[in-house]
DNA sequence: CCGACTTTAACGGAGCGTTACGGTAC
DNA sequence: GGTACCGTAACGCTCCGTTAAAGTCG
């Protein structure tokens, strides 16, 4: 044990369903840096790393900005490891939960008039068929 | 009647739910320009309009690019002023249906994925207040 | 030493937000 | 003649996609 659990971007990608380009841009902004790197400067992930990135892909349909998925990684972050969380933090982190509540409340609605659409577009088709075969 | 149904680019935003330069960009990509022109230039969209810039934004959550609604929109109108539609626009019509099925369910199990989430979120700060509490 | 994988750097593009400045409607 | 609304640039931003040229790994 010891070397187990590193994996380059690329295993990373096809397991998290991210591509390179937006893996390597989530370092860029801070998001999510690998842990370390090999000796010839290949990023280096670890489970926990990618863990992070499985969270920031599910957390991406609710439209949170990367600048906020910082944030919240961070204070989550802080809320588990904690050796004392500030009251501003929790608040904070509380805000967001609430913030990601309402946004599925909104997708929900926007995925039903989405489903509705589709059945509208479906029900056209078909009735054209009918015409046409009638 | 005749110079009713005659909406200015504010009054269909408010209505709608889009932006001023939402609805001007679109106009510009040839998405949903306005019926008509005030003699000083301003938009003018009749009922026609706002139901395509409605039907655009409920499919806008499930990911179709500009181009793509254009078409969809195009072939749509094409269906129903029947007219005659060539085999290849049905055809292309119908891909775009079931299309719209796929990316549903897609946001769907994403919408489950951000639900159990902020379930998640929400339950790690329930567990910390009952710590601290009790 | 080869082939697969990776690196940085740089440009490009969608879909708007955001001023700035001036014209229009009433 | 206000004042609320609208017009056209034009620049900026986010979140990456897409080469290009070179280095690393096994």
């Amino acid at each position: 044990m010891g070397e187990r659990d590193i994996f380059q971007i690329g295993d990373v990608a096809e397991r998290v369903g991210l591509s390179l380009r937006t893996m390597r841009y989530y370092e860029e902004v801070g998001l999510v840096p690998p842990s370390d790197r090999s000796p010839g400067g290949f990023r280096l992930y670890t489970e926990s790393d990618i863990a992070q990135l499985e969270l920031i892909k599910q957390l991406k349909p609710l439209g949170f900005s990367l600048d906020q998925m910082r944030e919240l990684l961070d204070l989550r972050r802080r809320l588990q490891a904690d050796d004392g969380i500030s009251k501003r933090a929790l608040a904070q982190l509380r805000r967001y939960a609430e913030d990601a509540r309402e946004r599925c409340h909104e997708l929900r609605a926007q995925l039903r008039a989405a489903e509705q659409l589709a059945n509208q577009l479906e029900a056209d088709l078909d009735a054209r068929d009918r015409q046409q075969v009638g």
